[in-house]
DNA sequence: ATGAAAGCGCTAACAG
DNA sequence: CTGTTAGCGCTTTCAT
């Protein structure tokens, strides 16, 4: 087993001291070409690496940022996770993934532990329990200290920081329109997972296009719960006593249960009923049929919560200069919905 | 901005020297009560917290380990990733999340940035590309160097250290076979992603299957590629000019695929074509109908690797004594096939 | 009961 | 060019 090696270690065998090895080692014009490379060669011939740990104590920078999840499952955190994958890479950057499976305590515990020296900045995503609390007294703690953090996704207005967020309102506006024009009479919104206030914000866009359009809301056709638990029987029991043909689904879950549902009754999809879901994944994508569904660009969220952490860390950004962007979403026509011939 | 108070100033503050305070804050029975009391208040109002590089540096452990994802969308993965987080945090240790999208350059330059200091040891799994190259000897160089690695689901011989993995062979036979037992007479394979000797087990396991019950393979009947693009049509081509009962997908994706194209040639599913999947995801469950599909445990896989490691770590298993865990998997029973009155 | 000093692995200012 | 020294934040002997 051969241990690694330190500076030090090198200094003895050299008979140098310490700080030559360490200068030489980075390439220092105030080292001889030959004690360089003599210092040079044996540090390859036995894999001399520098203790990253103690880098990160001298510079008071560790060059790896945090990043919290609340649920790794979820298609939409994945991609976006590799979106902040990607920049902070190209950027020499380290990650370190957190996940919080939705729970405050876990939360509170993780960031904290973190910015104790090991992360410069945070790219978080709130949980949903700590979204209910509405207590963000970590996250304003960390702030406080100077630790810049980019939340992202679910956001709420008590954290001052910057922030990356979907139109939510909008994009439901726009789903819920298309199914409109598709001539949908009946649209009825499913939603699962209560208590966020993008659900909320999703389920206002859908009743604002209602509006919007003159057709009054039937509240029969609102089926919003906290997990999916049931769903599939709250959907049947509104198709038996409901006329519907249209369909917004406000995540991804949902739209595939829906769609199962639909299936199993034989309603031929979009002839009888359209669906349009909600966060373009993988469900959506292989479905059958194939669903129409808002796409969030998931990648692209987290591409831009990054840069804006790395500028922020790189002093190109001030710290006090705080920014909220909103990451547009498109609609991606599959076979759950009619096509359109006249665009709007 | 309230900057992170140092153990050093709150010895100043308090005019008594830093190792009185740390110790005080280490509740050493070397300090008096008043003293401890008094800096263990100040500690608490100024919101001091351990410096963790500084802890880490000197104890030559940081309680974190690291884990190399290939791919996160992928959902085996994802749950993986969550029984190993579930078990580090249980046990007191951090993750650091790192993601090779399986490329052998960035698994290559991730681990040797984390083994110099940054974890105490590695969970891994293997990029295809790494498998394809068969070059291993930045996980042996780690190895040797006294960091311990557990491998799971991908694996490789020529790489001595603790390995989890699943029965591919076995699972893939049992898949088959139960085709089969359901009166499937021509039953084709379907594999995406070939180059991963794990694909090359189950198809294996598919053709020991057909072999042991005097079915002759049929080459027409076995799809073998390299991603999914044009899985589509091949699809479609073999069902146009071969007679098809049953379909055994070698992964979740080429699973929706293949339902997707039944779905769109109107083909019940399961009356004239089963389809048995692998890896039993959202994909499968969510699925119209939902699919049979071979479970296989990510999480507890997560789970197993986990505990090994942190055996290891706390010096409860000696390094050099190394173990292959096999985890079990499972056929989920859903709505793909058709149901079996006699269990075997 | 308290403090001084060394050291974890490394960098950097300053001397020589 | 090379070496000495101090210091990053903390723990841990060893004195006092």
């Amino acid at each position: 087993m051969n241990k690694r090696i330190t500076i030090k270690q090198i200094a003895k065998a050299l008979s140098v001291s310490i700080s030559t090895v360490s200068k030489a080692l980075n390439d220092s014009y105030e080292i001889s070409d030959e004690t360089k490379s003599k210092i040079q060669e044996y540090a390859k011939l036995h894999k001399y690496k520098p203790n990253t740990l103690a880098l990160s104590l001298q510079n008071k920078k560790t060059k790896t940022i945090g990043i919290i999840i609340p649920n790794i499952l979820n298609y939409y955190f994945a991609r976006a996770l590799r979106g902040i994958e990607k920049v902070a890479t190209e950027k020499g950057y380290n990650i370190i993934t957190c996940i919080t499976n939705e729970s405050f305590k876990k939360e509170v515990n993780t960031m904290e532990m973190l910015s104790n020296g090991t992360i410069d900045g945070f790219i978080a995503c709130i949980s949903v329990e700590t979204l209910k609390m509405k207590n963000f007294e970590h996250i304003n703690d960390i702030l406080n200290e100077g630790t810049p953090i980019v939340l992202y996704d679910r956001v709420h207005k008590d954290i001052n920081c910057d922030k990356v967020v979907t139109d939510n309102i909008k994009s439901a506006y726009k789903a819920t329109r298309f199914l409109m024009k598709s001539e949908c009479k009946n649209i009825a919104i499913i939603s699962t997972s209560e208590g966020i206030n993008i659900n909320k914000f999703r389920v206002k866009g859908y009743l604002k296009a209602l509006t919007k359009y003159d057709v009054v809301p039937n509240e029969d056709l609102i089926i919003i719960q906290d997990g999916e638990d049931g769903l599939t029987e709250r959907i049947n029991k509104m198709l038996d006593s409901n006329k519907v043909d249209g369909i917004f689904t406000v995540d991804e879950i949902s739209g595939a249960i829906t769609t199962q549902v639909l299936n199993k009754r034989n309603i031929k999809i979009p002839d009888e009923v359209s669906i349009v879901g909600f966060t373009n994944g993988i469900l959506s994508r292989y479905s059958s049929p194939p669903l129409t569904s808002v796409n969030r660009f998931a990648h692209t969220t987290g591409e831009v919560a990054a840069t804006r952490l790395i500028d922020k860390l790189e002093g190109k950004v001030k710290f006090d200069d705080i920014k909220t962007e909103i990451i547009r979403t498109q609609l991606v026509e599959r076979e759950s919905t009619k096509k359109l011939f006249i665009k709007f």
